[in-house]
DNA sequence: ACTCTCCAATGGTCTGACCAATGTAATGCC
DNA sequence: GGCATTACATTGGTCAGACCATTGGAGAGT
């Protein structure tokens, strides 16, 4: 099963060099005209290769004066980007979409109690208070609240489940994005949060199991409220 | 926040035109003079517009007479590739990955016996018989193994988890693609997908978890016995 | 020391050409 | 007639060379 496109071979040889290590995040690709002549193809061969990989997310290209094709940094963007594309192909709804982090979240949250260290609780603690401060500050904490979710996925240290709960809490942010919620819902889950927090700090992990899946399960009911009997969709970008 | 490049626009209209349902699986695209021509754009322009949406798993490219630029089938394949990619990126080991199944396979087994219909533990029931065939007939089961995750999932009637699970699933097998399993193994893993199928039969879904469980940790256990001091890292593509 | 202008590097786009694959229709052989 | 072969039109793949647009830094001017 060989390459049949040049532009193709190129692409192979580099996402080979940047998986096996011989190529690092930051790194600079030489300039398209460059590598083009030291490989004997065209320009737009050369190019073609660069924007597939940077569609993939390994590479990052930027214009103008010391500009060029830098290797990128390692992030879950471009799963979180197909999956949505998925899920809006596949017409999911966001109940869907909280169905299945009603079942996700809790073994996580079980799992992280067990695993989290220090450095890991730290960080909780330090988001559960700058979202405190967002609610008295009368501040957006919704970001906050996403931040929550993914800091718990870390304490497993299990990059699958790390970027498959990224990818969903992304989502799952994006969809509710334009959702008003009033301060004592605010308050309510900065309580579910912290509740969450002291059973991983406890390492009991069947609490943290429980208390997840009661904030879940809380969110989702709130949700269904607000969107009971009209059955959206997730919306296509603008 | 418009899009730059005159690329990046054409494939963004496409793109929405595909997700709002607009342009079908299956429809022919204009060829790329045509659309260059149409659009009062140069080829190359429309040209990197298709190859984009391509790597996205959105457009299937064929060449020659009859050729053009064709919607694709809705697929989770892009969501896997991208998935597969950034475990690779972060060395994710096999363990790690096995331990994720762990975890989620069991509540999406769950879940999957309060929802499955007759069609679909009719399919359980006839990819065990095809999996018992193939032990008689000494061939390959391996593939059935993958397709009974794949359809237990599918039975969740949720497209995130069905999506997730496959990806995982596929990078499982493609990880162990190359250790031998004996025959009496072969035999263990139908007798625990029956026992799980039963489950569902019943709509037991308490069973129906512990039966998954005890089957996915019994894979761990293996795999554990394989790779034991070994660390290995999941391999980059040839 | 600061600001402004200019410039070179680099990606983005365009034009027009030819190559390569591929399905189909015309051709020729039996 | 039926089957294999050939020719051809269509379409993506590649190439070459040019020009445009952006960008950061060097250098001139104050």
């Amino acid at each position: 099963m060989k390459a049949q496109r040049v532009s193709e071979t190129i692409a192979r040889r580099i996402q080979r060099a940047i998986t096996t290590g011989k190529l690092e995040p930051g790194e600079k690709l030489p300039a398209e005209r460059d590598l083009a002549k030291k490989l004997n193809v065209s320009r737009v061969s050369v190019r073609e290769a660069y924007r597939s990989l940077a569609e993939l997310g390994l590479l990052s290209v930027k214009r103008g004066a010391e500009g060029g094709a830098f290797i990128a940094d390692f992030d879950h963007e471009p799963v979180t980007r197909s999956l949505s594309l998925m899920l809006r192909l596949g017409r999911t709804s966001h109940e869907e979409l909280t169905e299945a982090r009603v079942l996700l979240e809790p073994p996580i949250a079980r799992l992280a109690a067990l695993r989290a260290n220090a450095e890991d609780i730290r960080r909780l603690e330090e988001l559960v208070e700058k979202q405190e401060a967002a609610i008295k500050g009368n501040g957006n904490p919704r970001r906050y609240d996403l931040q929550f979710h993914r800091l718990v996925a870390d304490c497993t240290k299990n990059l699958p489940l790390i970027i498959v709960m990224n990818s969903l809490a992304d989502l799952a942010l994006e969809a509710f994005a334009r959702i008003d919620i009033g301060t004592d819902v605010k308050r309510h889950t900065v309580d579910f949060h912290q509740k969450v927090i002291d059973a991983i700090r406890r390492r009991d992990s069947e609490a943290a199991y429980q208390e997840m899946l009661r904030h879940v399960r809380d969110v989702q009911s709130r949700l269904g409220k607000v969107f009971e009997r009209q059955r959206t969709v997730l919306q296509t970008r603008p």
